[in-house]
DNA sequence: CCATTACGTATTTTT
DNA sequence: TACGTAATGG
């Protein structure tokens, strides 16, 4: 035995150690849930087990590669071949192998969220069913918690006629994914369900084939996953999951926490392991989490301990505003730099929605304080993405009727009557309107100079469906782009979005050479199940050093020295709409906890008594989570006590933070004494617009500056656009960027 | 057919 | 506020 299990502590070791029969290992915050999987899996090898026999699931694709690194590294190459990642991703590979057994073709398309409804919007339309009275985005949710629960439409029974028209959407939106050749998320999760009950010999070779399976993050899986569990595991019964119950999150998904809770009645002879002693915070920092998380009734017991220092009392600060709270949190964050232990990668700012990034965005900015942010609008989510891999999709599976009407009404000279047309020849023939448009030559319907522009297109569709197998996927794709001439387009448009764009199309290009370059056998497929599963936090950058700006759920499962979590005001963390339902109360709860356990060193937190939300000002109330927390841990820090006038925001030594939009405005509190503060600083406004200066506006476009006139909040810039020639310009009211050259 | 504009409404979290 | 859809006119 080569593995060194010295690094473990005791219950640790017993936990990876005990690899036969069902394991439940209830893991604390910071006590080395991820250590203790790696070296389960490392062990397994270790003993003899063949990697090719091992699954392992996680949560994200992130956390899953880097699983695999390091068990690579305990236990040499040969841990390649074990299969680990998401549920999603681990299904979907089993699928494509299994896909002509439930009737699809092992190129099936992956369907998002944003493709889900935008096929449910089409059905209403096609029922004439008002979108006021049906929401598309309630209805997919509906749609999606049933599938999660994996009730489907036969298995409803409506009792009014709002459940009938529900119902038949249901129904019309299964058989319609299943026309496109497509599954969605959930889809993932059942269909393999579906596929190990209607084939017993099939889930018995994938009982063979993955005699251990270990799951993480298991307080945050859903009915379906614990079946699609329950049926792998139930030959060998060699299943490991490890989990807590205070960091179960994802509720609103579907997640069910009774998962962890049931785990010891649902698998007979479960060995339970508790890991509690943690690694990672400052026992003032593990006695604010500990006093937030008792007020849950619903928890499995466990005393999380530390043998770390007690560290500093938490800081919870009083601001203004949000823009306060951000500007605040900028100066900071320089503070903490002065320091100089701190880099700026060791920071997170931590929010419940990502509306709140907006503010930490413009003031890091322009205080020349780098981030990195998780989530917001995603990558692949973005127009311009969208209709590139719409063109890939339909090349994949020419039966994507969704990828293809998108593709189709990118062509210049298509447009809605086309459209209808084809479909209705689709519909009469009952033909994928590829099939249409393969021989449109044939039908008379339509006139001859669209009918050029459709033969065009469906002859480029069919030369990529050849060329797919010959050339090299980075090689084909840009071969697309180049040839459907998006780029150009773009050029001409000459905005600052319109550059946005092709550089997020370049970026998508090198994600395909990257692509290419990482995996053993990479195809158009591949890369396109990779880009409808890959997520934000897997796209962290943690490389590079700058302040990590992400919601409190992306925080899960990591840590950084100093977090701030923002925002901790009644309605918004917890969200008001938990207020009547005790068990969102709750999550909204363990919400706070995850996000508090982020912390190594130091945790600050803040709450506003105003701010912008539906843009509008709102008066904020702190958070009721925020008295449930022992007060000898806390520092206080009150705003009115600890600023005075003009020394509100800077100070001597660290001048370089600035503000730049914000407005004249005077706050009065009736206190004993009136203190007004003057949000107008008259030097350090705008300082990064000076003479010579490259901006974007964003009607004017890019443009030099030439000259800057009057003070503060009344600066002026004179400004050389390249296109509308000189403007004067008054700096609070235009957003100006400024270019890195 | 397409571009522009105006209006209306939505905003929790995401595999 | 900010985005997406609907209406309108070219």
């Amino acid at each position: 035995m080569s593995l060194d299990l010295s690094v473990l502590n005791p219950e640790q070791r017993k936990a990876v150690v005990n690899i036969e029969g069902p394991c439940m290992i209830v893991a604390g915050a910071g006590s080395g849930k991820t250590r203790v999987l790696t070296y389960k899996i490392a062990y397994l090898i270790d003993s003899g087990v063949s990697p090719y026999e091992i699954l392992a699931l996680t949560f994200t694709n992130k956390a899953a590669g880097e699983m695999k690194q390091r068990v690579i590294n305990l236990t040499g190459d040969a841990a390649q071949k074990m299969w680990i990642g998401t549920f999603h991703s681990i299904f979907a590979r089993i699928l494509r192998f299994e896909a002509d057994k439930l009737g699809y073709s092992r190129s099936f398309s992956i369907y998002d969220d944003d493709d889900s409804i935008s096929l449910i919007k089409k059905i209403m339309l096609g029922k004439g069913i008002s979108v006021e009275k049906f929401n598309p985005y309630g209805i997919q949710s509906v749609i999606s918690a049933y599938k999660t629960q994996i009730i489907l439409p036969e298995h409803l029974e409506p009792e009014n006629s709002f459940e009938k028209t529900f119902l038949e959407i249901y129904t019309d939106y299964q058989s319609l994914l299943k026309q496109n050749n497509a599954m969605d998320f959930d889809d993932l999760l059942i269909k393999p369900i579906e596929l190990f009950e209607r084939y017993p010999d099939v889930l018995e070779k994938y009982q063979e084939r993955f005699k251990f399976i270990l799951v993480d993050e298991y307080q945050d899986t859903n009915h379906a996953q614990y079946i699609a569990l329950k049926l792998l595991s139930s030959k060998y019964f060699n299943i490991s999951i490890v989990g807590d119950d205070a960091q179960s999150i994802y509720r609103w998904r579907g997640a069910k926490i009774d998962n962890i809770f049931d785990f010891q009645r649902e698998f007979k002879n479960v060995k339970l392991f508790k890991l509690e002693q943690n690694y990672r915070s400052t026992k003032m920092i593990l006695a604010v989490a500990d006093d937030i998380i008792k007020k849950n009734k619903k928890r499995i017991e466990k005393n999380l301990w530390t043998a770390n220092k007690e560290g500093e009392k938490v800081h919870i600060i009083e601001m203004i505003s949000d823009r306060d709270e951000a500007f605040r949190i900028a100066k900071l964050i320089k503070e903490e730099m002065h320091s100089k232990k701190i880099n700026f990668k060791d920071i997170a700012i931590l929010y419940r929605t990502n509306a709140q990034s907006r503010s930490f965005e413009e003031t890091f900015r322009n205080n020349s304080i780098p981030y990195n942010i998780v989530g917001g609008i995603k990558f692949y989510q973005r127009k311009e993405i969208k209709d590139i891999l719409s063109y890939l999709k339909v090349i994949a599976n020419s039966n994507d009727n969704e990828a293809l009407l998108r593709a189709l009404n990118l062509r210049e000279g298509i447009g809605k009557a086309t459209i209808e047309k084809i479909q209705s020849i689709a519909k009469e023939k009952n033909i994928s309107l590829y099939k249409v448009l393969e021989d449109i030559q044939n039908y008379i319907e339509v006139k001859n100079g669209i009918k050029n522009t459709l033969i065009h297109f469906s002859d480029f569709i069919k030369k990529y469906i050849t060329l797919k197998d010959e050339l090299k996927v980075h090689e084909f794709v840009s071969g697309i782009i180049d040839e459907i001439g998006i780029i150009p387009k773009l050029k001409l448009e000459n905005t600052s979005e319109a550059d946005e764009r092709i550089n997020n199309i370049q970026e998508f290009k090198s994600a395909v050479r990257e692509y290419y370059d990482t995996n053993e056998n990479p195809t158009l497929e591949g890369f396109l199940e990779q880009v409808s599963l890959i997520t934000d936090i897997d796209e962290l950058d943690d490389k590079k050093n700058a302040v990590t700006l992400m919601t409190a759920h992306s925080a899960k499962g990591l840590e950084f020295s100093v977090v701030f979590i923002t925002g901790l005001e009644d309605g918004l963390f917890p969200l008001s709409s938990s207020f009547d339902i005790a068990e969102e109360l709750e999550e909204e709860r363990r919400l706070f906890y995850v996000a508090v356990t982020r912390a190594k060193e130091k945790l600050y937190i803040t709450y506003s008594n105003q701010r912008y939300r539906y843009g509008e000002l709102k008066f904020q109330l702190k958070s009721r989570f925020l008295s449930e927390i022992s007060q000898d841990v806390l520092d206080k820090c009150i705003v009115y006590e600890k600023f005075s006038k003009n020394k509100l925001f800077l100070d001597q030594e660290a001048p370089a933070v600035n503000i730049s939009i914000f407005k004249n405005k005077n706050i009065t509190n009736n206190r004993d004494q009136t203190i007004v503060y003057d949000y107008n600083l008259s030097d350090d406004c705008f300082s990064d617009i000076r003479a010579g200066v490259k901006v974007f506006h964003n009607t004017f476009g890019s443009g030099v500056v030439q000259s800057v006139s009057g003070n503060g909040l009344e600066k002026r810039a004179v400004i050389l656009f390249n296109d509308f020639g000189l403007k004067k310009i008054v700096l609070k009211y235009a957003k100006l960027r400024v270019m890195d050259n």
